[in-house]
RNA sequence: CGGGGUGUAGCGCAGCUUGGUAGCGCAUCUGCUUUGGGAGCAGAGGGUCGCUGGUUCAAAUCCAGUCACCCCGACCA
């Protein structure tokens, strides 16, 4: 191993920036930038400076070990691939305009991987043949690439960034439920070593495909995914989160439906506060068409929003009704009811109504309710689904206990896609048995970029970053207050040198600053210790320590201090282990 | 892609309404002073005003087009 060198602040490149960027909304976002992390080159494209890079590294190093340990072999594949393999997976066209195309000098056309199940399914397809070869795990770390409508919040949505992706190939259900469940621990491991407060989650597959999945949410009031969770360990993202949503009744059911004349606005919001009644007595009515153009009136508890993966599923092609096809359809804004609608109007209704013996509803006329709607007696539903949005308060399925609600940032999701790309790229096998079987695949993304910024948007503070020990970009940051004392530079640079000889990451901040630019600096990169060697504290035979996560400064003597600070960063790196 | 907004020195901005050939703060460079939480004074350098075209004796300023970026909505690691 060479031996490592010294890091000092003046050989370093690392413009940091005294005032916020006025275009960086989120901590994560400014403080990258201001911490001469990274730059940004283009919307969604960013490029890492020393400082960044050296973080992004220590990422990818935890997430290696991570798969190394489970039994994933790294490798690395191209990022710009043929577009007959988007072709043959049917995603050339299903991707749309995210995935980013190009042509060579021949006309031929290339995709820039947004992700890669198609090329590493066309690599092993023809080499793996047989079940005695199964399972085998392979990932990469790699740059992806996706045209993002919108990008924004610095790395949390970047149209190019790096991730880690794994995939799996088995030849039994018990075999890549088994290899999923270790990546999900591996998940979680990585989550603890980067320090992040983390739910995994039971989430939405999109449109990578397959039915069984977890995302692993860092927690982050900037993050755009929100979770339900529970003190009993269940959590989900909330556009798939099944609760208790504890619709209630209005008044009591008489032997029909009564009318109720309600001038108002026609939101439920106004409703509720017309009735002096809470939301949850209410029925909220939603009118939309599927991809075949047959009309739906959607029903869930008014308290609650539809969910919009929630009503792909139950009704694919969904899409709400603009004024005008409502006024052609013969339904009418604010007032819609499941009794007397038009008969080409089909009534789907949220699961959670079932238990609500009578609804408190649209009349189908304006101004007007009805209270004591009934299901089977008044009208008929013509399909029950999950389609409400869980929040804060339902009750949780598994337990009864009431949800609680948080934001989250997706930095991983785990997915057992089964047999989708072995399917549609024939990638088969030879079982026991001798027949011919698809593989069974699983797949496996870790945000790296992403990474970073959840880490800071949970370590921060007003100075700026507070990295945690095991990503820092360095361990500790030696400030020498070099001005009116001969002594302390030489001290410094003597204490640098014994912290590294004892295997401590250490930068020495050589500059000729003041002591508030240092000192600043040094809180904005967040190094996680820094050690102050000024004339004050020589004169007393003392040199200050301070903990950037705490806050907390201590005094240690001269002949001790690198004992003791060795010491200390011992036990914070096994904190992380 | 729809709605809103911004492009002027490395960064942050003023100037534009009412055309007359560009200014402030920070940063940079030089000198002196200062020196435990982003120093003070003095001086200096640095700009095809996003780009293209038009109107005009004259355009940062008015008009048209175009590009880039940011914010609000649908996608995802």
């Amino acid at each position: 191993m060479p031996k490592p060198l010294l890091l000092r602040m003046t050989q370093l490149y690392a413009p940091t920036l005294k005032e916020d960027p006025v275009d960086a909304e989120i901590a994560s976002h400014r403080l990258l930038l201001r911490a001469a992390m990274m730059r940004k080159i283009a919307a969604g494209v960013y490029s890492f400076l020393p400082l960044g890079f050296s973080v992004l590294r220590k990422v990818e190093q935890i997430i290696r070990e991570e798969m190394n340990a489970i039994g994933s072999q790294e490798m690395v594949m191209s990022i710009i691939q043929p577009g007959d393999l988007w072709h043959e997976s049917g995603r050339w066209d299903v991707y749309g305009p995210e995935l980013m195309r190009l042509e060579d000098r021949h006309g031929h056309s290339f995709a820039l991987s947004p992700t890669q199940e198609e090329l590493i399914t066309s690599i092993i397809r023809n080499e793996l043949r047989s079940y005695k070869e199964l399972p085998k795990s392979l990932y990469h770390i790699q740059w992806k690439y996706r045209d993002e409508i919108r990008p924004r919040f610095g790395l949390l949505r970047g149209r190019e960034f790096l991730m880690k992706d794994a995939y799996s190939f088995h030849h039994s259900h018990e075999s890549l439920q088994e290899h999923y469940e270790q990546q999900a621990r591996a998940y979680g491991r990585i989550c603890e070593r980067l320090g992040l407060e983390y739910y995994p989650v039971e989430a939405d597959s999109g449109q990578i495909g397959g039915k069984v999945t977890r995302e692993f949410m860092a927690l982050a009031e900037a993050g755009e995914a929100e979770l339900v969770y529970c003190s009993c360990g269940f959590a989900a993202n909330t556009e798939v989160a099944t609760a208790d949503l504890q619709p209630q009744t209005y008044g009591e059911a008489g032997p029909a439906p009564t009318e109720l004349h309600t001038p108002i606005e026609g939101t439920i919001a106004a409703l509720a506060e017309f009735l002096k009644i809470s939301e949850h007595a209410t029925v909220k009515a939603l009118s939309g068409k599927d991809a075949s153009g047959q009309l739906y009136v959607l029903f869930i508890p008014g308290s609650h929003e539809l969910g919009e993966i929630k009503v792909q599923k139950a009704l694919p092609g969904f899409e709400f009704l603009d004024d005008d096809s409502m006024v052609d359809a013969g339904l009418v804004k604010g007032y819609m009811g499941p009794v007397g609608l038009p008969p080409d109007v089909k009534v789907v209704a949220d699961v959670s109504l079932r238990d609500v013996a009578h609804w408190l509803v649209g009349a189908n006329k304006p101004d007007h309710h009805l209270q004591g709607a009934t299901p089977d007696r008044d009208f008929t539903v013509d399909l029950w689904a999950d389609l409400a949005c869980a929040r804060q308060g339902d009750l949780c399925p598994e337990c009864g206990q009431p949800l609680q609600l948080a934001r989250g940032i997706e930095v991983g999701q785990v997915f057992q896609l089964g047999t989708k790309y072995s399917d549609s790229m024939h990638a088969s096998f030879m079982a026991e048995d001798g027949t011919e079987k698809p593989f069974l695949m699983g797949c496996y993304g870790w945000g790296v970029t992403r990474s970073l910024a959840a880490v800071v948007e949970q370590y921060n503070d007003d100075g700026g970053i507070k990295w945690p020990i095991s990503v820092a970009p360095a361990e500790i940051c030696v400030l020498p207050l070099v001005v009116g004392d001969e002594r302390v530079a030489p001290e410094a640079e003597r204490i640098a040198a014994e912290l590294l000889a004892a295997g401590v990451e250490v930068v020495l901040d050589d500059r000729d600053e003041r002591a508030g630019v240092k000192f600043a600096d040094a809180d904005l990169i967040g190094w996680p210790y820094q050690l102050i060697v000024g004339k004050r504290g020589l004169e007393a035979g003392e040199v200050e320590l301070k903990d950037r996560q705490s806050g907390e400064k201590f005094s240690l003597p001269l002949d001790e201090a690198v004992t003791a600070v060795v010491g200390m960063i011992e036990a914070a790196r096994a904190r992380f282990l």
